[in-house]
Order: structure tokens, then C-alpha cells, then sequence
DNA sequence: CCCCTATGATTAACCGGTTAAGTTGACTTC
DNA sequence: GAAGTCAACTTAACCGGTTAATCATAGGGG
């Protein structure tokens, strides 16, 4: 490990002879620095190599440059089956770039993590935070925001008023889609719904029987947790209840694929005999059996949007909007 | 936004009537304090709810408990369709959580953010550097090293001997799996390779080959880029060059699911005409049709012993190994 | 020719911690 | 009881930057 001490300001204000705060200036690209003390400035700094010390910037500026993306699962649950999170650090990480801000991922799944979050936070490690998708109502994003944090939640959060956040349009996909399942003439619709402590669980239920109701039909709801697994049990045990259900609405793309295997299983052709539909529109629902009809959501998008937010609160930029709502899509394939 | 001041360790110190300094030992557990004095202090802390600034901790500490991941793709590349990243931040996440360690995560795709990276490095943001899978000879690994930054890599760096790395024994692995298909019958087995420029492609590339000579067979060898895209077009083209073969080894399981698809199209029996062997293992390969016989490799086990390595480099532990290979193993399900 | 202003550099205070060195006082020890 | 020891605390220097306040110098106006 050579381990070369890495020069300071003082080493190329000496090296340049100038001031430490001249060199400042020019390394911060402010005006009023004369051309060619600007040149002798930059050519020190370049033959000693120096980059400033982050640390010691921070101390100063009160700012980090970096902001964090709170998943709130454990980093075990996480990623396991599930394509959510890592479209949404896509949409960040690419805005982030662009903002050249550095992007610190933390797991909160456990009390503990919980509360590692919170001091990290308020160490002032980071200039701002992000949730994904949360369970139930957290208490934390309100928490952030009292202690002046700028925060930004994916997904509107249950509870809390006050903080500002970014989700799709959960109840209008659902309708549209239950409305085809409709239209295309299915009587007996049931439902495979997310988990009812999460707001896109509970909202794409709230659509399914909204427009049940509107049309009319009775309603069948079994309960998964998102992945494909539970997606499998809960179409048994919808088979199960009623053996002439005749279309299902499952709330994600992976539940929709453990459908689709239960439903093969049991001898169910699809769509001929049941029409499935799903929500999200993930890679993989182009490529399954049948090609899966789905709302899609923008997840990259909302990533993305999340990070903008973010980036003007901490900027500090007027007219914020508090909540933004992003648009979903039915992409009709072969399944529905 | 509230904005309440954060106190300081002034704060405290004046609060429970003692010195900066000792208020600093109480917070960092040192012994030689009294203990009136440390409850007197620990009570101030909590009162004013006092979190020790980290910049100005880091700025003379000359740490910061952050730990960088480096993608080597840009945040448009990575998780679009691939589970590798996910898996190896999912292990890295675990182990630094419970090491209190931050992750920071970033993308190296363009030769921008490369320049970014190595200036973060070296700015002292992050004690540490770990390289998910890397494309070519990319200098950098080496570059930090030798400026005395703890790196490893995931994935033994081409070209770089310098740099530690943990890997898994992808060569052991293809010879097994293609062993397999050898015993089983199999005479005309053709191959889709992953991308050239790196050590993934490479390994099993060789080990096909080596263990094809050893049977005295011939070889066929399409290429691919480990996406599911790609392993469609190769499969494609390996049934136009050698419509009569028998088994194919495909260089991931996302490729291997692009071949099971263009099987399909093609009207062929899997594993009855042709037998697919993948690798890697994804959750998604155990519901694939039929169900993919595959290479595991431990990704998730990868991204924690990294973390461990770097971990240990940066608490300078003596004996650290320059090299971890982790096995894999042939998970035999249906389609081989 | 003198004063005023603008420009551009320097000085020095400060950010909020850590820690080596110094001080204090109680307790041994002979 | 003086000297020495040790534990426990305080003092003060330092980490490496930023920036408000200050100062020097040249140019312009009357």
C-alpha cells in the first residue's frame, strides 16, 4: 500500500503561490480570479494532483452532496424475486449522475436499521432522502421532515400528510383493466391483491372492486404478498372458492406469474379459460406463458421523478409540488 | 421546514458542565471516565438529542464508514434485465449493515462518470471500493490500489494482478454441467457464450471447450451478451448452423431462457431433442418451462465475502487472501 | 494631483469534532 | 509529610476546507 499523502489546499496555494483561499476560489470556479493566476492555480493543482477532501468541505457547506435511497425491507427480502427496487435505483441512480450527487443505499428493515436511518440522516451524512415503497405508516419520512430533511417517499404515504411524494396512477390502471376483463365479456372476476399495508396494495384493490361494483359483479379477493409464490397459493385457492371463475386481476406481474403457473397446473387454458391480467409490466411479462396483459407502471420514471423532486427541495427551488402522480397504461398482450 | 439547529458537542459539554473533550470520549465509549461524569453527559446527549457531526468526524478521523459498490454499466444497463446486480447488492448491503458500514452505490458506465468515481475514491468520500463485475482491462481497480485505497473486486480483473478479488469457479462449474450432458447421451452440443471482454464470458467459454476436447467433440459456439435478447438471436443462429444438434450450454440463465424460447419456436423438444443447460441459478429458472437444469453460483454469498475482504483491508487485518474462489454447482432439474 | 471606486488578492475566523499533552488532585509509599 | 503515581479531566492544537472582512493596487473622474 503506497498510501501517497494526498496534498492539500495549503500544498497548492504554496506550490501556486497564492492564498489557501484563492485556490479555493479557482477550484470552485468562482469569477473574479485574474486569468493568470487562475492558469498557475489549475497547473498546480494538476502536477500535485489534488482533489479536495470531501470531509472537510462538508464541514464548512453543511452539504454532503450525496443523498440516500431508504429501501424498507431487510437487504435479505429485498431483490430476492423482486424487479421493483432495482428500477426504481435505475431511475435515481441515473438522475443522480446527471445531478453528479452520490446515491447511498440503506435497508430499514429491522427496528434497528430503523433507527440507523435516522441518525445517519441526521448526522447529516446526506443532503436528502428517498423511500421506497414503504410498509404500513412509517413514522420516519414525517420524522425527517420535522427535523428539516428534505424528503421525497415513493408511493403516496399512509399517514403522514405532510410529506411530499411520487406514485402512479394504482386505482385508474386497475379500473382499465378490469373494465377490458369486462368488456371482453368475463362474468366471475376475481382478484389476487398486494398487501393491504402498502398503498399500492391497497389502492389496486379499492379499483378492482370500485368497478366490480359498477359493473355489478360479485367479487372474489384472495391475498398475496407480491411474489410469485404467494401469487400460486392464492390462485389455488381462488380455483379452490370458485371453479368457473372465468378472468383474474392480479395486482403485480410476479403474482400474475405464479397465476399463470397455478392455473396451467390446474388444467386452465389462458385465456380461453381464464383471462388474467397483471400490474406492472415487467421484462419478464413479454416473455411469459401466454404473454402477459398488464398495466404497466413508469417505475423508472418514478424513480427518476423522485430524484428531480428531491433535488429541488434541496435546492430549495419554489413551487414544489407536493404530490406527483404518474400516469399508468394497459398493455394488452395474449393473456386477457 | 423546521430547521432546529443541531447541537454540538459545545452544546453538550456546556449542558453537563464538563470539556469538549470528555463529552467526546463518553460518545465514543472510551473508558477513564467517571461514572457520574458519563451519566451526567449521556443525560445531556439525550436531552438536547445530540448526533455527532460526520463530516467533522471523518475530517480528522480520516474515516468516513462508507463503502462504495462500483456497476460497471450505466444506470440504464444495469437491472434492466439482470438479476446479477441485485443479488451482489443484496450480499454487500447485508454484511455492511451489520458491520454499521454505508453503502454507496455507483454506476461506471461512461468514461465520465469513471473520472467521477476515481476523484470520490480518491477525495476520501468512502473508506473502500468494491467493483461488481468489471468489462476489459479496466485500469481503475488498479489506479486506487496503488494510491492506497482498499479495493476488491467481484470477478478476477483482466490484465490487473495487483488487485484482490472474489470470484466463483466458473470453469469448474461448465465442466460439470457439460460433463453431464456428455454422460447423458449427448454428441452434438453447441454453445452460447457470454461476452468476451469479460472473466465470466472467458471461463466458461474455456471450460466448454476443455471439456468438449477431452470427449472428443466438436464444437459450436455462438455468442451472446447474458441477456435474454441475445439468447434467442444465438440460439437462433446455432439450430441455422447445426439444425441436428442435441444440447446446448448457455452462458447464463437469462440467455439459456432466450434459447428455451427460440427452442420453442423452432418446434423443438426440450429436453427431448435438445437439452439446455444455464448458469447462474436465478430464482426464475426453477418456473421456466420446463424447469432449467443450471449451473448455481453463489451470487449473494459473492457480494458478502467481498464486503468481508474490504471490510478486513480496511481494519488492515493481516493475512487477508488476494484471492477467494467460490464453488458452484450443478443444480439438475428438467431440461437437462 | 488627489480621492474614490473597482478589482483581486490575503487574512483570519470558523465549521465540529478528536486527541496529544498538560493539569489537577487524591492516594500511596517510605 | 514530601515525593511520586495514577486516574480523570481540561486545554489547545489540528483535520482541510470556505468565506466574510480586510487590504493593496490600479484606473478613472473632477
Amino acid at each position: 500500500m503506497v498510501t501517497r499523502e494526498r496534498p492539500t489546499l495549503e500544498a497548492v496555494a504554496r506550490r501556486a503561490g497564492v492564498s489557501r483561499a484563492t485556490v479555493s476560489r479557482v477550484v470552485n470556479g468562482s469569477t473574479s480570479v485574474a486569468a493568470s493566476i487562475r492558469e498557475a492555480v489549475n497547473r498546480a493543482v494538476d502536477e500535485l494532483g489534488y482533489v479536495p477532501n470531501q470531509a472537510a468541505r462538508s464541514l464548512v457547506t453543511q452539504r454532503t452532496e450525496s443523498i440516500a435511497l431508504i429501501l424498507p425491507e431487510t437487504a435479505n427480502r429485498v431483490f430476492s424475486d423482486d424487479l421493483f427496487f432495482p428500477a426504481i435505483i435505475r431511475g435515481v441512480g441515473g438522475e443522480l449522475e446527471a445531478a453528479d450527487k452520490q446515491l447511498v443505499l440503506m435497508m430499514a428493515g429491522s427496528a434497528k436499521s430503523h433507527d440507523r436511518v435516522e441518525r445517519y440522516a441526521v448526522a447529516g451524512h446526506v443532503d436528502g432522502v428517498m423511500f421506497a415503497s414503504m410498509h404500513g405508516a412509517d413514522p420516519l419520512p414525517g420524522t425527517l421532515v420535522r427535523l428539516g430533511i428534505p424528503v421525497v417517499c415513493s408511493g403516496r404515504p399512509i399517514g403522514e400528510a405532510a410529506v411530499p411524494y411520487v406514485d402512479v396512477d394504482h386505482y385508474g390502471g386497475v379500473c382499465s383493466a378490469v373494465r377490458h376483463l369486462v368488456a371482453s365479456g368475463r362474468r366471475r372476476i376475481a382478484t389476487i391483491a398486494g398487501p393491504q399495508d402498502m398503498v399500492a396494495g391497497i389502492d389496486r384493490l379499492a379499483g378492482y372492486r370500485a368497478t366490480l361494483e359498477e359493473a355489478g359483479l360479485a367479487q372474489h379477493v384472495a391475498l398475496g404478498d407480491f411474489t410469485r409464490e404467494s401469487g400460486i397459493v392464492a390462485m389455488r385457492s381462488l380455483l379452490a372458492d370458485d371453479p368457473a371463475l372465468d378472468a383474474v386481476f392480479v395486482a403485480s406481474d410476479m403474482m400474475a406469474h405464479g397465476a399463470l403457473l397455478a392455473l396451467k397446473d390446474a388444467g386452465r387454458r389462458v385465456p380461453a379459460d381464464v383471462a388474467v391480467v397483471g400490474f406492472d409490466d415487467f421484462e419478464i411479462s413479454r416473455y411469459s406463458e401466454p404473454p402477459l396483459t398488464t398495466v404497466r407502471q413508469p417505475i423508472v420514471e418514478m424513480g427518476r421523478t423522485m430524484a428531480r423532486q428531491l433535488l429541488g427541495l434541496i435546492n430549495g427551488e419554489p413551487h414544489q409540488a407536493d404530490a406527483v402522480v404518474l400516469p399508468t397504461e394497459l398493455v394488452i398482450r395474449d393473456s386477457a
